[in-house]
This record gives C-alpha cells, structure tokens and sequence, in this order.
DNA sequence: CGGTACTTTGACCGACATCAACAAGCGTGG
DNA sequence: CCACGCTTGTTGATGTCGGTCAAAGTACCG
C-alpha cells in the first residue's frame, strides 16, 4: 500500500475514515481498497448545521473524516434527545438505508468534512460487495449494546453515576481511534468534549441546570478537573468506573472476518 | 413450496420463526429455504428461566418459535434494565455474535419454544450465505431504532405518556406477526401482556408502584380497559398516540432485497 | 385450601426541574 | 484591538413528582 494516492477523495475514505472499521475488525486490505472505490463526494459541514433532516428522504449517507455530530429527535413536547454522537471514522445515515425516510436529523457540533455518498450508490455498492454487510452488521451491534447501555445509565443511575457513565463512554469511544493512530492504547487522561452543557442534557435526560452543578460536583469531588471550556482532565478514573459500573465494549468485541 | 416437512426441527425455523423476517424484507423463498437448513436444535425454556447468561461465553443463538423472553442486565446498585421484548420470530443473541462474551442475560417470560443454534457453526452459516447479513443488518438497524424511541421516551417523557408509548410500541411489534398471520393488518384493540408490573418497570425506568398507579390512572381514563390480569384492551388510541407521540416504525421500513 | 407472589393504596420525603438573575466567554464588527 | 452583545454557564430559591417504605388486599398455584 505504498501507492501514491490518486486525489484528496481518495484520501478521505480509506486511510482516515474507515479507520474505525478497520480498528474493530479484520478486514482485509483489498477490502479497504474496494471500500476506498465507493462513489462518494467530499464534502464540508460547519458546526451546528444540519447533515440529515428527519422530514426529508434518505439521500445521502455519510463517513466522518474530521469532526463531531450528532443525531437527534424531538418530541412533541418540544423536548430533545440525543442518540448517537458521532466522531472521526463513524458512519453516519447508515440505519436510515433500510428506511424510506430519514429516522433522525443529525447536526454538526464541529466543522465537519464528511465523505457523503449518495443511499442508492451505496444499496447497489453493498450488494456488490456482500461482505460490507457483515462489517456493518459488525458495527451495528457494536453501537446498539453502547447505546443499551447508555439507555440503562438514563433509566437505572442518578445523574452523578450517569454523568460519569457518559463521560466514560466518549472517552472509551475517542480512544478506539487514538489508539489506532498511535498503534497502542491512548492513556491520555485529557480529552475534548466540544459540548454544550445542553446538548449533553439532551443526551442524559436531565435538564442543562443539573448538567452544570452535577459537573462541579465532580470538580469539587476532584474526580475531574477543567482546565479550559470543553477541556475534561480525568483525576480518578478508577472512582467514575466504581460510580457508574461501566463496560468498555470495545475491549469485549470479538474480531470478525 | 408443497414439499411435506422432514421433521419438527425444520417447521420450526422455516415457517414460524423467520415469520418477522419475511414481513419486513423481500428475502426470497430460496433462501428461506437456505434458512431452514440451519444446523440447529428444538428447545424448549419454562418461564422464568434463563437462556442466556451474561456471565458465560455467547455459545447458543436462538430464533424464537413461540413464547415471550427479555434481555436485561443488572447494576452494581441491584437495579435492573429490560432492553430487548422477544417474541415470536424475533432472533435472540445474535448482537452477541460479534462479541468474546454474552452482552446481556435472557429470561423467558413465559415458556418458550425456540430453535437453537451454536454460534459457531451460525458464523459459518453466515460466511456461506452472505445474504443472510444483509437481512441481519436490517432486522438489526429496525430493532435499534425501536430500541431509540424507547430511551427518548425514558428520558424525556414523564411516567404516563412514557408508559403509553410502551404499551404501544408492544402492540405495534405484536401486530407484525399477526399481520403476517391473517395476510391483513390485524386490528384487535385487545392483547395480551404476560408481564409482571416489575417487569414492565424495569422496561421503562420506573419503580413497580408507580406502574400500578400510571396504569390505574389510565383505566380512570378510560384509554384502557383490563379485563383479566395481564389482558389489556385499548378503548383510546387516538390518545395514547397523542400523549407518547408514537411512531410505529414497522410501517415505515424500506423492504430490502 | 393454604401459602406465596403480585398488586394496590397510603404517607412521607428528597431530588431534580423550573424559574430567574447573574457571570463569564466568545465572536463580531467598528 | 477593544467594545459590545449574544450565547453559554453558574448559582440560588421553590415546588412538585415519583421513589421508598409499609401494610393491606388479591390472584395464582400447588
């Protein structure tokens, strides 16, 4: 793989954004070459701008080179949850391929630049290449049990052992692919949450006031440190894993081929 | 397809069990067929007693014949989360086939007739009918969908809307099966739900007191009759709908092939 | 028919949402 | 580069909803 690469599109996708995919699974090279000939188009999302809208059909699906997202849904009563949270390497859109709609709209939190493809190029790619299914059943299940266990964090803990739950979850996400960048486990215990304290309300279920007094609890309980906005230093990890019970899935995946 | 059946074993798979699968795709009647030469065993499990266990190496998959069962996990606080309802042609296990260990634990809610399939020979099954992911990816993306409704409804509406929302969602999975059964949306207002009010607590995040008064409150109001235990007949759905918000997924799914 | 498990009802209390006012950042434009 | 304004975060006060505990009532099963 020591060939030059043929434009930025081509650099988009492989090396960078299916990194996840290749970090959690043994796909072979050829396989990554052939994902790296998906018709797809760059393309650039500024932050708090809308990807994917609800209302509208299934258009277009997306791979996340650089950036955060996220998709949401609100209620009737106006008010708002967050499921997934996308970072570098996630794939976005793709539950939406089996829909005739949308499911959720999702938005940029950061600039994002995104490799979009166009669903029915993508229906017509899987069928070409029928293992990509296996990879993205892989995948599914994967982010549904990180989900089932965000959802068991939102029904069964208080808001302090929930707010650590979730803490733990972004940074055991954020390390699948610092890991993979440096080819060992990233212990770094600094990390970047480019948040607002209302968005992650609408991620935990509680309101944007208990977000913040919840947070200085963990400043005061110096389990965590802030040294800038959106800056999270871990003091005590091993303290938030004792609060919240969480598992790193991510450790647990079985390779598959 | 007027071959007389072999055995038990194989009207068990084939007819009755990939039922949910058939509804929702356009799999083919070949690879039903491919279906229903799935290496696997007839079990049966009493109520209330385990099938999987999370504690053990994920080595049986099943595909439910008949019966209701759950999937859940415990917190180191001794509280407990239901996530997954199976019921009739629903595939258990299967998200833990990409996994080292058994996600969850699975209890049976009442006995159960279900085929049972050694994971091993299922991934062998899967690398040689490759199709067989994509329906899998399907099946997985609508049920992780249902899954998300479910945690918005936790975390963001109150006990009884929230409680509303569950009920429906059991019936709208319910009528799946039973569509399928008569060749017409079935539109029976009553059902049947074999599940304790502890359980159902643990579905939705509430203490089994308050079911038993959201659920009274809803009989004050006239939405719901309960005939017998575990019997419930549905006189308002028109509010239930307004109240949760609802969105019956099943009827917006994109048929794949 | 008896025992056990489940459901219902009541009383109490604490935690979290809400409202509101204030403080601090951050970006934008002059 | 500074100043202004808007967005985001913090802190305090208050009320209510739902969890917990406890006890009585009811259905189910052997």
């Amino acid at each position: 793989m020591a060939t030059t690469r043929q434009s930025l599109a081509s650099t988009l996708v492989e090396p960078a954004s299916f990194r996840k995919l290749a970090a959690l699974s043994d796909i072979t090279r050829d396989e990554l070459q052939a994902l790296s000939s998906m018709p797809y188009q760059d393309a650039t999302v500024a932050r708090n701008r809308t990807l994917i809208d609800h209302t509208t059909d299934p258009l277009k699906c997306f791979v996340v080179a650089t950036g955060w997202a996220y998709s949401f849904a609100v209620m009737p009563n106006g008010r708002r949850q967050v499921f997934h949270i996308y970072q570098e390497g996630d794939l976005i859109g793709f539950e939406d391929l089996m829909f005739k709609r949308n499911v959720f709209s999702v938005n940029a939190i950061t600039n994002c630049r995104l490799a979009a493809i166009e669903t029915s190029k993508m229906r017509a790619f899987m069928a070409r290449n029928v293992h990509l299914s296996t990879y993205l059943y892989a995948m599914s299940s994967l982010n549904q049990i990180v989900l089932m266990d965000r959802m068991q964090a939102i029904a069964r803990l208080e808001p302090k052992p929930r707010m650590a739950h979730f803490l733990l979850e972004l940074m055991s996400r954020t390390r699948v692919t610092s890991e993979f960048h440096n080819g060992r486990r990233a212990t770094s215990q600094v990390f970047n949450l480019p948040m607002r304290q209302g968005l992650i309300a609408d991620c935990v279920g509680m309101s944007a006031v208990h977000v913040s007094r919840t947070l200085s609890w963990f400043v005061d309980e110096k389990i965590i440190t802030r040294p800038a906005r959106h800056i999270f230093e871990v003091l005590d990890e091993p303290r938030m894993l004792e609060l919240s019970g969480f598992k790193n899935r991510f450790e647990t995946v079985a390779r598959i081929g």
